[in-house]
DNA sequence: ATTATTGTATCATTAAACTAATACAATTAA
DNA sequence: TTAATTGTATTAGTTTAATGATACAATAAT
């Protein structure tokens, strides 16, 4: 899996997308423990100090703890785990539409579009 | 018209991407002057650098064009702003695709969920 | 008991984006 | 001819993100 990191936004923030990403696909299974602050910036090839704030501000939302000396745990409550990804899905959608329909698109011709569309990376 | 800029994307880029859009709508007519930089910065509440970089950008893709004293002009080619719209428009299918397949929706059920969506700003 | 690992905190530096103040050049308008 | 308007250039300062280096505290492993 790679981090596909680009310059266009802060890292941070990509890093923080990223690892919520394989939470919800899986990848970081519910209770299980993720690689250590050093560890992931390694593989992510970043400082350690942009790896600790990307997972600092993962914390806020809950989907990971901290354990002060034996790592983090990813949250064992696959409810919130569940309502993450809807949420996030439904943020997609309503940006999806708005930036459509800001092009002159109506609803109807969206979908036509998104047939006519190859499934890509399935 | 608001402008409704938000502090995590570069001001330019929004600004780049608010005109584009002006001019893809049209708002900003084919052949039509646009108000000058001054303005537009006034406008904006940006510092007229920053609207200039935001012009300067757009003017590579062609979109529009600079005419030293007399101030900018929408190009008149209808076909090139047609094609614009609908390259915009590509853009986003695939990334929203994308994004939504990332967190393990499958066509059909992304189209599924955008028959559910309100119609919005319409 | 000692060592290693973990999260966390601190301080300095660099790079980029944005702002600010000003000036210049060219053409239009008076 | 003169004044105003326009795009453009220059230089400096501020803020934020990211890096780099290092240190501390707590616990797990030995």
């Amino acid at each position: 899996m790679a981090w596909n990191l680009n310059s266009d936004r802060p890292i941070y923030a990509q890093i923080l997308e990223e690892i919520q990403l394989r939470i919800i696909t899986g990848l970081y299974k519910p209770g299980a423990k993720i690689p250590s602050v050093r560890d992931l910036a390694t593989e992510a090839g970043v400082n350690p100090n942009t790896m600790q704030k990307a997972l600092a501000e993962l914390e806020r939302s809950g989907l990971v703890m901290a354990q002060r000396t034996s790592g983090r745990m990813v949250t064992e409550d696959m409810a919130m785990i569940r309502e993450t990804r809807n949420k996030i899905a439904r943020e997609q959608i309503r940006d999806f539409v708005d930036k459509m329909q800001k092009l002159g698109f109506q609803k109807e011709e969206i979908i036509k579009l998104l047939e006519q569309t190859e499934g890509g990376t399935v």
